[in-house]
RNA sequence: GCCUCUGUAGCUCAGCUGGUAGAGCAGCGCUCUCGUAAAUAAACGGGCAAAGCGCAGGUCGCCGGUUCGAAUCCGGCCAGAGGCUCCA
């Protein structure tokens, strides 16, 4: 009779089925009331479409978009309603393809024409589908067949056309698009609750500059409509915490059409870098390291040398001085090796830091600047490490722990690690590049640090370690970095004097912990969504005087803080107290004094906060300590 | 650089398919000198509230075209937003 299969469940219960029994069938009777939430099967680790037979025994379990993976799988099925919408409107669009994507989808078409006006339209097509209730039907078929099903779709012939010829193709198709997929997907149509698409946007076909641009759509989909419009509102949210935003209302920094993407610094604006800036000198002179200044305009002939001339060119700045051609320096290296070589090194200074904050010129092209986080001159917090190459691996882990103490001090903890390996196109030894690798992970282990390897991706010249943190919205942008260099040691002849009194070659790290000053500003703007901690806040405290006779005792308060060095205003306005309040709240003041004529009586001052905590009243003295003890001790607030 | 969108007073925005610029907030002036919060998805209704009156501001990003006439339509440029590529 019917051979039968043991499949093994999570409550580690057991039970038998006939062969080629349905998944569905096995989730009905198993999961019962659950099983209205299954998307996908697990059979043995592998997901499966809930309509796939079952021919092997095994672990059995069900993915639902409670799990990452079900969420994956349901947004990638999402995709695939979008991309049948768009048949149905768009018959001649040609298709590409269409993945998930961190909380959401999107789907690379050409031949489509459309603007954000149109995503409405596609949207209602694609609410007729969900309710079409349309299965998703899987077939495999030859290299041979697919060929001929896709004969009028380009891409998707791109795709097969590099698959190998013995493999079995998979397509699956949902009403009357059939699409060339992995799959595994959702049983139907149905199973979408919610689908709103968000954007239209240009992308390179296979992202690569020198292809077509394609239409992309991103969407997002939920199971229900709740969690779409919970997650619309945050998002809207999020964009409140944008540092552009935000530095216009804190009148930090602004941008002009006059010089675009190099940013202007308002008073407020430096007050902030500043505090960065002398933390910053503090913590790396307790980490052994000199600090250096170079010129910004260097002549040809170093660039040439560096290589940044040939390299370079395109994203760098030029001038002439005395008919003599000079760049603006888009990288503190070259100017720093030269005070290196300014004279004889021996093996006993090492490790040699020496650290610059370096004022940068990059031309970078004029579609991806944004805000302080990509701009075409910006501050790097520059530092190059000259060592042996047996001190290597320990100067990584002490630039692990600088990092880990700035970030830390800023209240970061959510940042992605990633170590980038050699690339084709490199320069120096296989020797030197494993030494150099093996450095790098062997670093992050110690550190016992969470890391993603990006194979291939270090610079030309050596491997990296870099530090990414997210913004507001999710984008990640690197900051911190530390790389191995074996370039510049050759191109700049650099040598030591070793124990055996002859010349040799240094190892040289190059490293940005903050990455830059604008960029992290922006960074750290977003993180406290404007409300900065007191030792940072350009604006630490506000006194309201509740009527005009109270603002000559504003005054000398004030007066008696800046002497301290607290940065303090006074809101002398004839308005009422509780709008004073409230704008002092909007500003982000850490702290709201509000004096009137029992405060000023009793040589006390009121204090709130801007998260509106009461604190009551204080002694001016006692106040003043207490604030300075917790500027003094950078307490995370 | 490429794709899509946007560009109206210092800020936030209104201005329907072309007929000749507005609101709120902020600013300034005068009068008043009350007062130690209010609000928090939206819409509507109600209550409370130290505010009131007045002034100033923009050839509607720039240039050109269509038209009797353009903020409104078309084209080019500039800048911004979201992506792609790139990157600190």
């Amino acid at each position: 009779m019917a051979e039968k299969i043991k499949l093994s469940f999570k409550d580690n219960s057991e039970c038998e089925f006939p062969k080629g029994v349905k998944a569905e069938e096995v989730v009905k009777q198993r999961f019962g009331k659950k099983a209205g939430m299954a998307l996908a099967v697990v059979i043995n680790k592998r997901v499966v479409d809930l309509s796939a037979p079952i021919n092997e025994s095994g672990e059995f379990d069900i993915l639902t978009f409670e799990d990452e993976a079900g969420m994956d799988l349901f947004r990638h099925s999402s995709s695939h309603l979008m991309a049948l919408a768009v048949k149905r409107l768009y018959p001649n669009a040609k298709f590409a393809i269409g993945p998930s994507i961190e909380d959401g989808f999107y789907y690379d078409f050409d031949n489509l024409s459309i603007s954000d006006k149109d995503l409405k339209k596609i949207e209602a097509e694609i609410k007729k589908i969900i309710h079409e209730k349309l299965p998703f039907i899987r077939r495999e078929i030859s290299k041979q067949e697919a060929l001929k099903l896709f004969k009028n779709e380009p891409y998707k012939l791109e795709l097969i056309n590099d698959l190998p010829a013995s493999e079995r193709i998979t397509t699956y198709k949902l009403g009357a698009f059939e699409d060339l997929c992995r799959g595994p997907h959702v049983p139907h149509s149905g199973v979408i609750g919610a689908v709103k698409l968000l954007k239209v946007a240009g992308a390179y076909w296979r992202g690569d500059s020198t292809k077509k641009m394609l239409t992309r759509i991103y969407g997002t989909s939920f199971p229900d409509k709740k969690m779409l419009s919970e997650y619309l509102t945050r998002l809207e949210e999020a964009k409140k915490r944008d540092h552009r935003k935000l530095g216009q209302e804190m009148d930090l920094f602004s941008f002009h059409d006059e010089a675009r993407g190099f940013p202007f610094w308002h008073p407020k604006g430096m007050i902030l870098w500043d505090e960065i800036i002398n933390y910053w000198k503090e913590v790396h002179r307790k980490y052994g390291y000199g600090e250096v200044r170079t010129p910004i305009i260097l002549n040809k002939d170093l660039w040439l040398r560096s290589g940044h001339w040939e390299h370079y060119k395109e994203n760098m700045y030029f001038t002439t001085i005395d008919d003599v051609e000079h760049a603006v320096k888009p990288m503190n290296c070259p100017g720093g090796i030269l005070i290196y070589k300014s004279r004889l090194h021996s093996y006993k200074e090492f490790p040699l830091k020496l650290a610059e904050l370096g004022l940068v010129h990059r031309h970078e092209l004029s579609g991806v600047l944004h805000g302080l986080a990509r701009v075409r001159s910006f501050t790097q917090d520059d530092a190059h490490v000259y060592c042996l190459p047996d001190q290597l691996e320990q100067e990584i882990i002490n630039i692990i722990d600088l990092v880990y103490e700035l970030y830390g001090a800023f209240g970061l903890k959510d940042y992605r690690i990633e170590l980038s390996t050699k690339p084709d196109k490199h320069i120096g030894s296989e020797e030197d590049w494993r030494r150099a690798e093996e450095a790098l992970e062997k670093a992050l282990k110690k550190k016992n640090a969470k890391y993603d390897i990006n194979p291939g991706e270090g610079a030309f010249y050596g491997p990296k370690i870099d530090f990414h943190i997210r913004d507001s919205i999710g984008r990640s942008w690197q900051c911190g970095t530390i790389q191995v260099d074996f370039a510049m040691p050759e191109r700049f002849d650099l040598t030591y004097e070793g124990r055996d009194g002859r010349k040799h070659r240094p190892v040289m790290i190059h490293r940005a912990i903050l990455g830059s000053i604008e960029r992290f500003v922006g960074i750290l703007l977003e993180h406290y969504a404007g409300k900065l901690p007191l030792w940072l806040n350009p604006v630490q405290v506000k006194l309201l005087p509740i009527a005009d006779r109270h603002a000559e005792y504003a005054r000398r308060v004030a007066e008696k803080m800046k002497s301290r060095g607290i940065r303090v205003e006074v809101d002398e306005r004839s308005e009422s107290t509780s709008k004073k309040v409230r704008d002092a709240q909007l500003e982000k003041v850490n702290y709201i004094l509000v004096v009137g004529d029992k405060e000023e009586e009793a040589g006390t001052v009121n204090v709130r906060t801007r998260d509106n905590e009461v604190k009551g009243p204080r002694k001016v003295e006692e106040f003043i300590d207490e604030l300075l003890k917790e500027i003094k001790e950078k307490r995370i607030k």
